[in-house]
DNA sequence: CTGTTAGCGCTTTCAT
DNA sequence: ATGAAAGCGCTAACAG
């Protein structure tokens, strides 16, 4: 371990102090506008300021005021665009507050969840953001006795936790009961991992559309994933090589029918013409793909600026509130008529 | 401002020591390995930190020792799958070393990017990541004597500086060379950004490609983007308004060549059987686009990884380096043999 | 091996 | 209006 030695050791505000001829204080005084200071001294000390390019330790402030200005998120995984986007919303969100936040990842997993939040804990966070995730509602409510959480995927809301829920199943009702409006009645589902609430509640809408057009569930035609694109190709053959009958494919999430298009591809079946494709999410890149996809957009951006608002009100001593847009059918054209 | 009254006060290296009836040094000692304790305090420690859940607070740590444990990552657009790929190189590369990092965006603004590294220094991060971005080098060296910087995307070395630089010009040389080869004459390019360092320097690999095959450069061929979808559908129909000839276009990035994907497929016309089409970067999406993405590779994930290790490096005193792989042609199905 | 002391850089009473 | 002094929670000499 070698000493860096770096040209100009940063000033502190002692050394303002100094240069200025005032105590040090009077310096935290004008950094802060804590009071009234003459003008005089209030010059000298701007001046100085300017000539040392002085900025305050924000680790020493932290310390002695007991707010780091740094919240913590945790996604699941940085570089998927579904978190990508909400985080999106956070920075926009955070912007101009002179909060920053760091950014951790749980990986899907309760365990490394729950210590990545200790460690945020530790890094003395003024408060969380928990984006998805399989922790239990319980861990969460325990953490937020430290600091602050607002949570996405869960419905929360105590005086310093408080959670955004998306009715999954309507959403997915939507999407299906759009197909069935087409005339589809053979709807494939490419469902999330078994495990995952979300998931669940996807496949709960799912079979309510298919009830209330009292077309019979087949189970054959429910094939599981997991979220990613792999797996949408997967599943998608997995329907071939069992030769089922469809004429429409419901997946889960984007991803997953991104998958499922490109194993669509391969066997020269066209989308829409032979087969409808819906996905669910509306992930940035899905005015893109070829065709455009029809999804079930998920408002990922608001829900990140609107936890981060509700978290620095919950910060600020304010009520914790806040609401999210609901679900929407996104009609592109992956989806058309059945012939 | 309301007080925010939690439960557990979380405790200290003090009440620790107290508790275990022993002095905070002994405490610190134990939990830094710095000396020899003997066991049964040790045990007491540990008990005693077991007992009341205790972390040492960060901010105190990294005031004392002058080190925050945390690095500065700036990107430009957080949200963009070129750069979220990188990040997700630099959370591996930091995986078991307790730094933390704070990642904060530019916007492709150098004064915003400078602005940002004024915050992070503020924050006394202990490096500081920056990931493409409009800053002068010298910029950066300026900066770089405050804290150790590493860069994508420019050629540095100094004492606690250091920059990786892909080689642009080949990669699109590469591109357009693989068109050539398929027997494409009549090649448009959609390019970057003008002011765009990269951009510049692809273009400059396009014109070589041609030029080493003898076909003369068509201005009108070549159309600016700026990156994004949008614009390559642009730019792509820009090209067909002015009832320009061609077999083959090379986009200057992924994402517009999605765009550019997208307006053929309104016009109707195949890829890659009636059109080629090349990228650069290959996102992660891109081989699940329809067809899969005929791309110039760029290690996006080691760049993130490499990079980081290399600031950890500088960190730690020792020598500066790092070597990242070179762009790779990776040819999928949106280029074939003109007819 | 262990405790006492000083202090990282800042803010905040408390005097004046 | 301003300075002196104490202290946030921790670590690192320095004694012993």
């Amino acid at each position: 371990m070698a000493d860096t030695p770096y040209s100009s050791g940063p000033s502190t505000l002692m050394d303002v102090a100094r240069q200025a001829g005032v105590s040090p204080s009077t310096v935290s005084r004008i950094l802060n506008g804590t009071a009234k200071v003459s003008e005089d001294k209030r010059l000298a000390v701007l001046a100085a300021i300017d000539k040392m390019k002085f900025a305050p330790n924000q680790m020493a402030q932290g310390l002695k005021k007991g707010r780091s200005m740094t919240i913590g998120i945790v996604v699941q995984d940085i570089s998927s665009p579904f978190f990508d986007e909400t985080l999106r919303g956070v920075d926009d969100g955070l912007k101009g507050t002179g909060y920053a936040s760091v950014i951790v990842s749980g990986h899907w997993n309760a365990e490394e969840e729950a210590d990545r939040i200790r460690l945020l804990l530790a890094r003395k966070v003024d408060g969380i953001i928990l984006l998805s995730g399989r922790m239990s509602d319980q861990t969460v409510l325990g953490f937020s006795s430290q600091r602050p959480i607002v949570s996405t995927g869960r419905a929360l809301q105590t005086r310093n936790a408080l959670g955004f829920k998306l009715d999954n199943e309507s959403g997915a009702y939507m999407a299906v009961h759009h197909l069935i409006e087409l005339g589809h009645r053979r709807i494939a589902f490419i469902s999330g991992p078994a495990n995952n609430i979300d998931a669940a509640e996807r496949l709960a809408g799912y079979t309510r559309a298919l009830n209330e057009a009292h077309i019979e569930l087949d189970n054959d035609l429910i094939v599981e994933g997991n979220y990613h694109e792999a797996s949408g190709m997967l599943a998608m053959n997995r329907l071939f090589d069992t030769h089922q009958q469809f004429t429409a494919v419901f997946a889960a999430n984007d991803l997953s029918a991104y998958g499922a298009r490109l194993a669509l591809y391969r066997k020269g079946i066209r989308v829409p013409d032979d087969i409808s494709l819906v996905g669910f999410d509306d992930l940035p890149g899905s005015s893109y793909t070829t065709p455009p996809l029809t999804t079930i957009r998920q408002p990922l951006y608001d829900i990140g600026r609107i936890a981060t608002q509700a978290l620095l009100r919950i910060i600020n001593g304010e009520e914790a509130r806040g609401e999210v847009p609901p679900l929407e059918l996104i009609v592109r054209e992956t989806t058309r008529r059945v012939r």
